[in-house]
RNA sequence: GCAGGUGUAGCUCAGUUGGUUAGAGCGCCGGUCUGUGGAACCGGAGGUCGGUGGUUCGAGCCCACCCACCUGUACCA
């Protein structure tokens, strides 16, 4: 920008006041790069896995009308609460998906004809909720789905868990750090059938059950036992009301729900006796039976674990459930542990489809939260993180129309050779136009000055060698005159020079682990 | 939503008992340089001190309200 003495010489019209304030919303991201080519590479990986067990594409819209969403109907006061609506131009409501489960829902009941039953699907996408954003949770982030729609039986939901554990290992969860969880929500129904929390009118109460249950791994036995009975006060001293029940009761509870994961039919026939007295307890436990067999007999055993402490979304799912956690820890830059839990989850939703339909169709399916479970594969250092090569850059050194010309010339040939490249197109002079290929990561430049030019040659710099060599030049005065890594060759040599660069860069890399 | 905390340049922070034109380091942009990334030197851009209102001759500093962010918690399809 020219130099002004007065501020009158401000280029835009507008006063600075008035200038928008460049800034991300809240709860979103920007990406780039090498996130994106990682994303791009986990998507994949888990697509071949969900092809591999038969599920076929499926893209729907972002937005849906808000009522073949579901529940969360926007209200004229808070009409984005949760979800992020709008209206039409005819006044009806739409509503970006909160996440794909429920387009399918309204896509399986749309084309319910036409469609093989089962009805098996994948879905990869970005989702909306317009709730507090926090630390690795954003109002934006991407699920990849899979479900299977007209299946009653439990081999469905077998399949899924198993399938599930698959996904991980495929994107780099070793075996052993991570556990896929399975539980039932009828058993967690005969426990509360037990505890005399049954009928419609106690609806309320089993909820705050079922979410103190769930907070099991976060707060432990002694913390779940408060929620149960009288409450939880947290750090900050805020009071979480509990849901009231007696020391007996509690008892009965943490009975179940205190148990670690574990396999085989042992502990489930002990659980079974003890809700004996609840049909749809008894039911649940026969389901889980069922499962922890296919499992066994898959030999997923290790992998796939009941567990009666999962619950899962609340008003939502009708059989069995299930959770994919990852059970390694990691420390952060302040060395305090930090948990990635669950990266994924699913279960039996009998009842979605019937929202269209009227007739019950019953459905399977899961859910992976692709954003954490990258964040975790990074954690792990199981990203393929190479840095992106750059484009090789012709340095612009004289400005005149027939000198650009013939960097255009070199651009063209590297490009004709399947080398990424391009001229510098800013105006700054050649340090900066270094600083500028330093800072794309490219590997080598092209410098042809009036000199080169006058003798038919270009200078090739490998800036990759040459950063290596600079590091033992402390001297500025030397470090130029020595010009580490460049080379003159002839104009017509130009692309095999770079080629050679590029090749040997491409062997360095894996040998630059140490 | 609730509870607690924090807001001065892109980042990390100074800023006297309230007193002229708000500073530093790093970063960023450019130059010194027919030339060379890092280093050095020189120059430059960048702030209505989170916002609004109040007290005061005078507010970055004091008061009120609001907003944003952080931590915990609630909710989470």
């Amino acid at each position: 920008m020219a130099k002004t003495d007065k501020p009158t010489d401000q280029p835009s019209d507008t006063k600075k006041s008035d200038r928008p304030k460049a800034r991300l919303p809240r709860g979103l991201a920007d990406r780039t790069g090498a996130e994106l080519s990682a994303t791009r590479a986990m998507l994949e990986k888990i697509r071949g896995v969900y092809e591999l067990y038969g599920f076929e594409a499926l893209e729907t819209p972002a937005f849906e009308y808000t009522d073949a969403l579901g529940k969360f109907l926007p209200d004229q006061d808070r009409p984005n609460e949760g979800v992020f609506s709008f209206q039409d131009d005819d006044e009806q409501w739409l509503s970006l998906r909160y996440d794909l489960t429920a387009p399918l829902a309204r896509y399986v009941a749309e084309n319910f004809d036409k469609l093989p039953k089962p009805y098996r699907s994948w879905r990869a996408g970005y989702v909306y909720r317009n709730e507090k954003p926090g630390p690795g949770r954003f109002r934006q982030f991407m699920q990849f789905d899979a479900d299977t729609v007209g299946a009653p039986s439990v081999a469905a939901d077998a399949e899924i868990c198993m399938m599930a554990a698959d996904t991980l290992e495929a994107v780099g969860i070793p075996r052993g750090s991570y556990v896929v969880r399975v539980n039932n929500r009828k058993v967690l129904d005969g426990v509360l059938e037990a505890i005399g929390l049954g009928g419609d009118e106690n609806f309320g109460r089993r909820l705050t059950v079922l979410r103190a249950i769930d907070k099991f791994d976060k707060f432990g036995a002694e913390g779940v036992a408060l929620l149960l009975g009288p409450g939880r006060k947290d750090e900050s001293g805020d009071f979480t009301k509990g849901a009231g029940l007696n020391d007996r009761e509690i008892a009965t509870v943490l009975s179940f729900t205190s148990h670690n994961s574990t396999s085989g039919a042992a502990p489930l026939l002990d659980w079974k006796r003890l809700i004996s007295t609840s049909e749809i307890g008894t039911e649940g436990i026969d389901e889980l039976l069922q499962i922890e067999e296919l499992i066994q007999a898959a030999g997923y055993s290790d992998r796939v674990k009941i567990d009666p402490s999962v619950v899962r979304g609340l008003e939502y799912y009708t059989g069995p459930v299930y959770e994919a956690e990852l059970t390694f820890e990691i420390t952060d830059e302040d060395g305090r542990p930090v948990r990635f839990g669950s990266v994924a989850g699913g279960g039996r939703y009998d009842g979605l489809v019937a929202r269209f339909r009227g007739e019950k169709v019953p459905a399977t399916g899961f859910s992976i939260g692709v954003s954490r479970l990258l964040a975790a594969l990074a954690a792990l250092g199981k990203l393929d993180a190479d840095a992106e090569i750059g484009p090789v850059v012709v340095l612009a050194m004289d400005k005149e129309p027939a000198r650009i010309a013939d960097y255009m010339k070199m651009v063209a040939d590297l490009r004709a050779n399947g080398i990424r490249a391009e001229m510098y197109l800013g105006g700054a002079g050649m340090k900066a136009q270094m600083k500028y290929a330093d800072r794309r990561g490219a590997p080598a430049v092209v410098i042809q000055g009036s000199n080169e030019k006058a003798a038919g040659e270009v200078q090739i710099k490998d800036l990759v060698e040459g950063a290596r060599i600079a590091a033992s030049i402390a001297d500025n005065a030397e470090y130029r005159a020595a010009r580490p890594a460049q080379l003159a060759v002839p104009e017509t040599e130009m692309v095999a020079a770079i080629r050679a660069i590029l090749e040997r860069r491409a062997q360095g890399t894996l040998g630059l682990a140490d």
